[in-house]
DNA sequence: AACGTTCGCGCGAACGTTCGCCTCTATAGT
DNA sequence: ACTATAGAGGCGAACGTTCGCGCGAACGTT
């Protein structure tokens, strides 16, 4: 049974109406010293705490904002689910506001997924990752008016609040970095072109290039999953460029390509941070403690959380947005690996 | 706004009075074949969706199951986590609950959050994770008889629902394994004694050990925290004893303990997997990439999500349960480091 | 023909809040 | 002394369901 103790069991110890001590409660009334005393004396004494789904049901919101997030295979586990999670979880419930983890689909359903929820009153809002390209999640969100905000950039086109790590920033940061190391050949393990995390992130490499003046061949370039596999065969790829085209450097996309590619420097007799750079993105946990250490990039995953709540509150609570993107920069964590 | 369309509106639209309209619609009622149809006709028809708040208002449940999780530091992330919230939520999605994450606070006032959502009528139950001896979240649950389940064990003398991975089975496997392997001086990397889940993965160790007739010898246990560095320290001081003392093989905690094992093994110029064997618990993501590869426990996390919501489940819809306690066997996974 | 019995459906109430409006008294202003 | 004003608190209603009971009609039974 849940809490039997109802405002009317206050208002009966107290001798008052209900209602009067809903509003005292509420701070919505002022009442004389003494009785407001007797109210809050009555609430303590009976431990009161009001039923939430009863002022839920009142106040027509659910105060609830939902979540979810793509099925990781067991091979690549989602590292970072647990700072974003618990990071909006803390932000939304000081906001007074909770989440609601619910199962990814992926393909057609998955909006009616979020129809769903909307139709049933059970959220107020919506936190979405792993968006890209023509989500269709933003798409109905948008013209359904409901309140959303998005981790990750869409179709440029588009205009909604987003929060998103500024992925050009990092590969930036990585590719000056080595640059001022002395590298001028460098190669990157990349994603397609169908992906606009990856896209924004080669910006950054290109920018940099660009402006040192340094050729980007078209064969450094290899695009593909950001699994350990794929980053091994492309780094293989890479290290059988004849000698004096082959990129003294790589820069990948995420960590667990970085790991292939260390693999794949170990296959071809190579020292991974002497004979050949290798940079990653992420910071995955294991990655400081591999052979090499990991020179890699850490995005402020905590941060990002809290601002999606906090973007999020403000739209619910139907206060205008004063930005509608935030970016934030990611940090390069230099380690040994390059 | 919500949904506009009530039960209200679907009668209106069906010329029936709006329980009706309810009872049908939840099978509670059989009506002519031809009002039968009108209903269904007029809520397909207005795309009706049950507000789940007044529905839960009115039941007076909330659906609801509270989950929450240790904060874990930026080095030790939770890769667990994404698999276990996954399964959990699937689970419940499936019995017609949902999860509700809340902070974790450490400390006395922890059990103050528990008792706040059940008083508030947010959830009807709870799945207890990172439970120990003396959890005194178990305790105040079980006298408030409020249901809930554990993912890992505690007090031995206390009576309650719980699911555990067989961590003695773990070590069992882990233990059998090297020693079929000829290893006869099999140290060990372990926690402190207050820790419920290690003393149970040691005691595999020990029967182990013991029914092989092989020497346990104090001085090959070492006991502290499930870090990197522990991990290393520990394993230095192993490899430092006297050569016919020293073990071959070393017995870990979890990977991060034997990937610090391996780093320990490097710097004293021991090849890891051919003159010293080193085993880890987890599975974590990268440790199948390590150098070499490392030989590990795997848990069924996603079997042990779902028997938890099963448990908690059964518990909440007031049927009585079968079996209080459920053991699951982890697999030990053989890869190169041992 | 009078009587139970089932079927099909309606009605009132309740779950525990919040919200707007009303009433009553005491005080101040003219 | 009469009215305007403000303060203190009560009252009814509503949010959208579910649940138990009741009632009329149709049906079959004696």
């Amino acid at each position: 049974m849940p809490s039997k103790v109802t405002l009317k069991a206050v208002a009966a110890h107290a001798g008052v109406s209900y209602q009067t001590v809903s509003k005292v409660l509420n701070g919505q009334l002022r009442v004389s010293a003494e009785t407001h005393q007797r109210i809050m004396d009555a609430a303590k004494a009976l431990d009161y705490h009001p039923n939430q789904i009863a002022r839920n049901m009142r106040v027509r919101r659910s105060f609830m904002i939902g979540y979810s997030w793509v099925q990781t295979s067991p091979d690549q586990v989602n590292h970072i689910l647990d700072q974003f999670l618990s990071s909006m979880v803390h932000e939304a419930e000081a906001a007074g506001y909770h989440l609601l983890p619910f199962p990814f689909r992926e393909g057609d359903e998955q909006v009616d997924d979020y129809k769903e929820l909307i139709d049933t009153g059970r959220v107020d809002g919506f936190v979405l990752s792993s968006v890209n390209y023509n989500d269709p999640r933003i798409e109905f969100l948008m013209q359904r008016g409901f309140p959303f905000v998005a981790f990750g950039r869409s179709n440029p086109e588009l205009d909604f609040p987003f929060v998103d790590v500024d992925g050009a920033d990092g590969l930036h940061q990585v590719t000056r970095h080595l640059v001022e190391r002395g590298h001028k050949r460098i190669g990157v393990i990349a994603w397609p072109h169908d992906s606009r995390v990856g896209n924004e992130r080669m910006r950054g490499y290109f920018d940099v290039m660009q402006s040192a003046g340094l050729e980007v061949r078209p064969e450094w370039i290899e695009r593909g999953q950001g699994t350990f596999e794929f980053g091994r065969e492309a780094a293989l790829c890479l290290m059988d460029l004849p000698a004096e085209q082959r990129p003294t450097a790589l820069v990948t996309l995420n960590d667990t390509q970085a790991i292939g590619a260390m693999h794949a420097a170990r296959e071809r007799g190579l020292e991974v941070g002497r004979d050949l750079a290798i940079v990653g993105f992420d910071d995955a946990p294991m990655s400081q403690y591999l052979f090499p250490p990991l020179t890699t990039v850490r995005q402020p995953i905590r941060a990002a959380g809290r601002k999606c709540v906090e973007i999020l509150v403000t739209q619910m609570e139907g206060k205008p947005l004063v930005e509608k993107g935030t970016l934030l920069s990611p940090e390069l964590i230099i380690r040994v690996s390059g």
